[in-house]
DNA sequence: CAAACCAACTTAAACGCTTAACCTTGTGGC
DNA sequence: GCCACAAGGTTAAGCGTTTAAGTTGGTTTG
């Protein structure tokens, strides 16, 4: 299948032992300047390239990280993604992806594919991955870091999204602005970022002497989003405003009350989370916050990197700030 | 860095060889039936995993597929990978992921990891790279498919999305609702993908004896039609209808429509194109061409895996259909 | 009953690289 | 002038698999 342009051919070509290529190759400067140029454009001459997989078998070190996230298709993760592989790529290290589509099987494939691949760390960005896996894991000393998950231990660190921060932002932004009685839309019950969010909202309701509610279940996609807009718009006495779990669920609100005659922000203003592209090019743009998804991708390998580094690690807790970012979906209260 | 759980302790621990070992794991059926299952329950009781660098090497087969894509955060994108890995697992490779940020000498960087990984193909899905590392790709019978690009030649195929007749369609369609005066709002003058559609909708208006234009120049994204849909507004004689190079730019173009006072789709029309959940999830929601991404991941997995394994490979060139999808941003020409 | 064959293994030689250990010079110190 | 030592090489032993070739013992065949 392959063309075997071999570190012995570019050896030969050059006249100097394979040792000496690899030692040009991998810089570690044992080689003298006149060999070394002579090296080089041997190398560039033939087009050769080494072979990943020769590498890391005979270093006993893959140099590389993985990341594994539930939905690609999901806009919070290509740009996790992203500057995971871009900040992985200045550390030295090659980056693999894995989608496990929600699906604990895949998320078990995917998890195997670390350990063929001898990852030195995986960032996993999913919550279907069964404590087993993660032992599993932690035994071969492949480090870890998780997404708002259980406390660290050894070989694992945390990152948290400051989700608190970023509601009560949104709380005290909407109460500056008038608003007091504030609706929130939320997700699915069994999701950890969920419930944050919720209860966040509800501690900030009271600590401001407001009363939370009504708070309607949508599905973290445009469709709950809709029928929760349509149900608040009916809803007596009216929320002035309304909390969105996120701006997916914050796009379909909004179409939801505009179909019902509401007109965002005049009659009721709307607020979405996550700050993805959605929040931007909607109709009104839509007031959010951002998470910064870029952050998160570059901490997890930074994260990962000194974990598989250090000579005794130790798992650290990383904190993601959350920033409010104002849009056109939001505005001062009406007046009654 | 690793745990050596190798295939000599799998081996010992069962009391056979490593041969026998890899025979099973390979399910080559030259071992007996009670040997293979004691094989197979000592892999599971230890936790075994294959080493894939050492797999790799001695089968001297990767079995890997590539995909390099121009930025994993466009939308398009995020479906075409999920479909490419999702095929390439199902034919029984792995598969890598590079973006190149629309960066030439990522690009080359990305080529040069695919070489490096030694894989049987790689899909090319970005403009940025140059007939020299195409050569150096063909030079190692490296099998290779591209995205509207070049005619084929031996161990390259070709995707070609039918551009035209989803601009054919959506002429068509807006002709048939009354619609005379349909304005375009291009792209970057460079891409092919422009042109083609570009080059259509000029060509299918002709055809209905309607003269094209006005045309005006986008960016691709959202602020490009934003400033299209505010010129178009005061535009005259004004067009009924706008087609939109794409979806973002048509929120864009909407957005602008909208913000000079024209309603849409009561006073203009306006089609996106690329079904992406802009579209969708747009206010009001677009009439756009879905052109079917996930069938192009799929097809472009299939594409390599039949180059790779034909015995005189020859390109090929595929079809993706393109489908009319109706939303609630066009409609019947106003009367004048 | 020997020859031939087959099923079910084992042995050992790769695969393409890294790296420890080992050579060979040339240089400076005393 | 001899020794120590560094600089710049080479040699060869792995790394964890696969796989061609070899071995064994039992069964069929003429």
């Amino acid at each position: 299948m392959n063309q075997g342009l071999t570190i012995r051919e570019v050896a030969k070509a050059a006249g100097v032992s394979t040792a000496t290529v690899s030692n040009v190759l991998n810089k570690t400067g044992k080689v003298g300047r006149s060999t070394h140029a002579l090296v080089l454009s041997t190398v560039k001459r033939l087009g050769y390239f080494p072979n990943v997989h020769a590498r890391h078998l005979a270093s006993r070190d893959s140099r590389t990280l993985g990341i594994i996230v539930s939905d690609i298709e999901n806009p919070f993760f290509p740009d996790v993604i992203k500057s995971f592989e871009m900040r992985a790529r200045q550390l030295g290290y090659d980056a693999i992806l894995s989608d496990t589509n929600y699906d604990p099987r895949r998320t078990r494939d995917a998890a195997e594919r670390m350990m063929e691949h001898n990852v030195r760390g995986v960032a996993v960005m999913t919550s279907e991955i069964s404590l087993r896996l993660i032992h599993e894991l932690a035994r071969r000393r492949i480090a870890v870091t998780f997404l708002d998950r259980a406390p660290v231990r050894g070989y694992m660190s945390n990152l948290r999204i400051d989700y608190f921060s970023g509601v009560e932002q949104i709380v005290k932004y909407l109460y500056k602005n008038g608003h007091r009685r504030i609706a929130f839309v939320a997700g699915r019950p069994k999701l950890k970022s969920n419930n944050v969010r919720l209860e966040g909202y509800e501690k900030c309701m009271r600590d401001l002497g407001l009363e939370p509610g009504p708070i309607l279940r949508g599905d973290l996609r445009f469709e709950g989003g809709l029928a929760a807009g349509l149900a608040l718009a009916k809803h007596s006495p009216r929320p002035t405003a309304v909390m969105a779990i996120n701006d997916l669920t914050a796009v379909g609100v909004i179409k939801g009350l505009l179909r019902a005659g509401c007109r965002v922000p005049q009659d009721i203003s709307v607020t979405g989370f996550d700050k993805t592209r959605f929040a931007e090019y909607s109709n009104p743009s839509i007031t959010t916050v951002d998470i910064h998804r870029d952050m998160l991708g570059k901490l997890a390998a930074d994260a990962l990197h000194e974990l598989s580094c250090a000579a005794d690690p130790h798992g650290r807790e990383y904190q993601v700030p959350a920033e409010l970012i104002l849009g056109d979906s939001s505005g001062p209260a009406p007046v009654e």
